[in-house]
DNA sequence: CATCATCAATTGATATATCATTGTACTGTC
DNA sequence: GACAGTACAATGATATATCAATTGATGATG
């Protein structure tokens, strides 16, 4: 019964945490100081220029808050900019700065290698089926 | 390419996030005050009693300093004692006080349910799939 | 036009994650 | 028995997660 190995959202945790370390190693070791979760907002930014905080939040799985306080850190960092726009002053947009722009252009194919090689070996059907058990997952804990 | 949704790894994580989230709510609906995480250490404690420390952060897949601090906090709250033997006393062995035991009785079986519920209409292969696909890639980040 | 509801963001408080450093106490070897 | 190495834990520093409360600004309604 305590035995977690037979609890497979641990094996879901795990593996998750498993592969952000990994992901965090290879940044590390090309170099960058960009936390795994940095280079996430870093990218949504690239997609997205002007996007308010509330909408990388939700972009990202993230809460508000966290948002808010990663941004503090990028923006001292000079990688992202916050403007605020005289009409409605509430809705701040955010970019990224040229710096920034750099860095994820640095980033990117280091984070494409990483990724790939977390899959090797995994068959397309069975991405499929691990994104279709864990939909069905989060459906049940919807309620 | 920053589509996050295209990604596996981000359905992995939105997925356990939203799991623990809905195991958190259980929890707190039930009049528990622990978090999911402290109750993972008291399962530990209770099915190893006298265990150390450092191997509860192997049981859980957590970091020694994070459970030193976990630790720290279900002393704080009575439900878990360090005690230090005479003999070695570097290897301080944990165990659950009355009131800790308790509370894991109590809440064992609310934890049996929203595992379940959280399950539900998931067969048996497709756990297993889950659990084979999600190995592979962590030994593909061992590397 | 004054108040109220609402929305975006910030801040506070607490918990956890991670790495690096330090401390403390054994253990083995010579 | 002195010394080096090692094992376990504690602590510091920083980043993130989460909830609650607050602030600041806008829009809606009476």
């Amino acid at each position: 019964m305590s035995d977690l190995g037979s609890v497979v959202f641990y094996t879901i945790e795990r593996a998750i945490k498993t592969y952000r370390q990994f992901a965090q190693r290879r940044l590390v070791a090309a170099g960058s100081t960009l936390t795994v979760d940095q280079w996430l907002v870093l990218n949504v930014l690239e997609a997205e220029p002007g996007i308010q905080q509330g909408l990388v939040a939700a972009r990202v799985f993230k809460d508000k808050a966290s948002i808010a306080r990663m941004v503090d850190l990028l923006v001292q960092a000079e990688l992202v900019e916050r403007k605020v726009p005289a009409n409605d002053r509430r809705s701040v947009s955010l970019g990224l700065t040229r710096k920034g722009r750099r860095q994820v252009a640095e980033v990117a194919t280091i984070v494409e290698d990483y990724r790939k090689q977390a899959l090797r070996g995994v068959k397309a059907g069975e991405v499929a089926a691990l994104r279709s058990t864990l939909n069905r997952i989060m459906a049940n804990c919807d309620e």
